[in-house]
DNA sequence: TATTGTTATACTCTATAACTATA
DNA sequence: TATAGTTATAGAGTATAACAATA
């Protein structure tokens, strides 16, 4: 008999704390006159300048028609640019501008923040190994990513 | 001069390995018919039965409104029911048909083999600090969940 | 033919607020 | 008046697939 404890259960409290952080954060970065995505295109390319689309997609976690979109509100904020690529005449470079650059600059000071909030009454080393752990779960899942769903497990 | 090094940000490895973890299995449970939403209210439903909306809401981290229609679907699917509350009547109590406990027990299997992937190369004692750390870290936001957001620091 | 990116569609989830019915 | 839930609406994100331009 094959049971499920919630409280224990990995993927869930994944998805609660990620919930609750995000959405806070979401409030937050609101008043800035951004959604929680945008942000997270904006702390990308702050981390590095100039990413074609497909590779933004890849650090952002964030399919790439729904980037393509989102990169185009960013745009019509004047906040990233894009420019065709000098190499590959497909692919499409996004970086941001100054205004960009000037709005990252002031939302990562709220970011840390918030990080200080949610590890609060961590130790360095607690707070280290929680996010080691958290870089080989993604890790973990890379085999399964675009791949085929886990096989069914015959019944015996 | 505060920077952001993501690779060390807690928000966006959480995020990438919640979202990575969470489109993998939405895969596998499309297989039976529901979205991932929904098997996280079978789910809550199979740790406790017969919650009311709000609790539910509560459990699932899903926001109320959103959840009354999920409700609903699953209702059309036969696989949970609303019952008016016996003692407050403008409360409603959902719980899982037959139908729902047997998905739910069908879905059990194939949820443990996801976190066995995520938490692969773990030992016992790693993964339960994680678990622990994700908990610690839920109850650090309770501040923050339906407050104020975090007041901007006063330039100096 | 394969790849990069854009666009279209339908669906789901979120956020807000108005609304119903109870309390 | 306040609370529990439902419904409406608009905005965003996801999933698929079709499409254009380039390789």
């Amino acid at each position: 008999m094959t049971d499920l404890d919630l409280g224990e259960y990995l993927p869930y409290l994944l998805n609660r704390a990620g919930t609750r952080i995000a959405t806070a954060f979401a409030a937050a970065v609101r008043e800035h006159g951004v959604t929680l995505p945008m942000w997270r295109v904006l702390a990308a390319l702050h981390q590095r300048e100039d990413q074609r689309l497909g590779e933004l997609a890849e650090s952002t976690s964030i399919e790439v028609s729904t980037l393509s979109r989102l990169v185009g509100s960013l745009q019509d904020r004047g906040l990233v640019e894009r420019r065709r690529s000098s190499g590959d005449g497909r692919s499409v470079t996004v970086g941001r501008t100054t205004a960009g650059r000037a709005l990252t600059a002031r939302i990562i000071p709220l970011a840390r923040r918030y990080e200080d909030v949610a590890l609060a009454g961590f130790s360095a080393a607690e707070a280290d190994a929680l996010k080691g752990m958290l870089r080989r779960l993604y890790t973990n899942m890379a085999a399964l990513h675009d791949a085929e769903p886990v096989q069914e497990r015959e019944q015996v």
